[in-house]
DNA sequence: GCGACAG
DNA sequence: ATCTTGTCGC
C-alpha cells in the first residue's frame, strides 16, 4: 500500500494555544456573514454606490460576489439597509428585490444624483465606493482553516469500525422567510443496514460560497453530531457529503467535523471541487487518484454501472486508503452514492420538503385568514 | 456568449 | 443546494 503523499506536511505544522482556541471557537460560533454584509451598506455615503464585487472584497474574498448577491435579494430590511446602492461592475442597475423592482431601484440612485441611462450608471467611477472598514471576516475564516488543516490526522483507522454514519444538509424557505436547513443522520452497521435515524433543523445565516462551505454547514452539524453522541449512537465513522481534505487549503468539511468532534470522518461529494484526475475511460470500482500540487489528496471512483464517478477524501483519523476501502463495500448496485450518504440525504431532503410544503399551507391558510 | 469552485 | 415535465433506458 502507498503512502499518502503529503500527510508529513499536514501534520508537521506548529499549533499554539491561541490557536487552538480559535479552531475551538467554531464549535460556538461562525461569523454571521449575512449581517455583516448588510451592515457595510451603512458605510457607503450618499450619492454613492458599490458593487457585489467590491463588497465580496471587503468581507474577504472576491469569489464571495454571487453570494453577496443572493444576501442582497433576500433582504428583508430594504429600509434599514440600502441595497439598492448595489449595481453590477459594469454599471448595470440589476434587479432590486424590494417593492418597485429595477425601477424603484434607479428612481432611488437618481433621486441622490446618480446618472443611470437604460438601466446603467453614466460613469461609474464618478459614484464609486469601495473603502470599506471591515474586519474581512472572511480573511479570518481562511486562516482558519489553514490551521485546522494542521491538525487533521491521516493515520490509519486504529481498528475495524463496525458502524459507519453519513450525514447531509438540505435547505428550504417560504415566502419571505429566513433560509433554514435540515441535517440528516444515518447510522449504518457494517452490512449496510440502517439501525438508526436523527435530523436537525434550524436556520442558517451563512450563504454558500465554493471553499467555504464548513462555515455553512457546521453549526447544523455539529448540533446533530453532539445530540447524537450524547445518546450513545455516535458511528465509528462519519461519512460526510463533501470534501475532507480534497481541498485547496486541505480544510473540506468532513475535516472540519472531524477536527472538531476528533473523530474519523470521510468525505464524499459528487463533482470535483480542485485537483485533477483523469475521469475518461474510468471502470466501475476502479481507482483514480485526485492530485492537487503533486499531492495525493482523494480519489475518484464509480460505484455501480451507469453512475458518474463520486470523489472520496479523508477528512480526519484516517487515510485514503482507508476511506476507499471503507466506502467501496457501502456502495449500492444501484445508487451513484454510498448508502450512509445516499439514505442521510434521503432522510433531510424529505423533512425539508414536507417543511417547505408545511410552510406553503400555512401561508395560504394566512392568506385566507383562517 | 464564454467561463463557471463541494453543497 | 433549489427551481422543475416529461422522457429515455436499464
Amino acid at each position: 500500500m502507498k503512502e499518502p503523499q503529503g500527510r508529513a506536511r499536514i501534520n508537521t505544522r506548529g499549533e499554539s494555544a491561541t490557536e487552538e482556541g480559535k479552531i475551538e471557537s467554531l464549535r460556538l460560533q461562525v461569523p454571521d456573514l449575512r449581517r455583516e454584509a448588510l451592515e457595510l451598506l451603512l458605510q457607503i455615503p450618499k450619492g454613492k454606490v458599490t458593487t457585489y464585487h467590491a463588497l465580496a472584497v471587503a468581507l474577504g474574498d472576491e469569489a464571495a460576489a454571487r453570494a453577496v448577491g443572493q444576501i442582497m435579494a433576500a433582504n428583508d430590511q430594504p429600509e434599514r439597509f440600502p441595497c439598492y446602492k448595489v449595481v453590477h461592475s459594469s454599471g448595470e442597475v440589476g434587479a432590486y428585490s424590494a417593492p418597485g423592482g429595477s425601477a424603484a431601484k434607479i428612481a432611488k440612485l437618481r433621486a441622490e444624483g446618480i446618472e443611470i441611462q437604460d438601466g446603467r450608471i453614466v460613469g461609474l467611477h464618478r459614484y464609486l465606493f469601495t473603502d470599506f472598514k471591515s474586519s474581512r471576516p472572511l480573511e479570518q475564516l481562511r486562516a482558519l482553516q489553514e490551521e485546522l488543516s494542521a491538525a487533521i490526522s491521516l493515520e490509519p483507522l486504529p481498528k475495524e469500525p463496525k458502524t459507519v454514519a453519513g450525514v447531509d444538509v438540505a435547505y428550504g424557505r417560504g415566502e419571505g422567510e429566513r433560509e433554514r436547513a435540515v441535517a440528516g443522520y444515518a447510522l449504518l452497521d457494517l452490512a449496510g443496514r440502517a439501525v438508526g435515524f436523527e435530523t436537525v433543523e434550524r436556520e442558517v445565516a451563512f450563504p454558500y460560497i465554493p471553499t467555504y462551505l464548513a462555515f455553512r454547514e457546521l453549526p447544523i452539524l455539529l448540533e446533530l453530531l453532539e445530540r447524537v453522541r450524547g445518546v450513545g449512537k455516535l458511528a465509528d465513522v462519519v461519512m460526510v457529503d463533501g470534501n475532507g481534505i480534497l481541498h485547496p487549503r486541505h480544510a473540506g468539511i468532513a475535516s472540519h467535523l472531524g477536527v472538531l468532534l476528533d473523530i474519523p470522518t470521510i468525505g464524499i461529494t459528487k463533482s470535483l471541487l480542485c485537483g485533477q484526475v483523469e475521469l475518461a475511460g474510468l471502470g466501475v470500482r476502479e481507482v483514480r487518484y485526485v492530485l492537487l500540487s503533486g499531492e495525493r489528496v482523494g480519489a475518484a471512483v464509480r460505484l455501480s454501472e451507469r453512475a458518474q464517478p463520486i470523489f472520496i477524501s479523508p477528512g480526519n483519523k484516517i487515510d485514503l486508503e482507508g476511506a476507499i476501502e471503507l466506502t467501496l463495500p457501502l456502495a449500492s448496485s444501484s445508487h451513484r452514492l454510498p448508502e450512509p450518504i445516499r439514505l442521510a440525504h434521503e432522510l433531510c431532503s424529505a423533512a425539508a420538503q414536507q417543511g417547505r410544503e408545511g410552510r406553503r399551507e400555512e401561508g395560504k391558510q394566512m392568506a385566507l385568514g383562517l
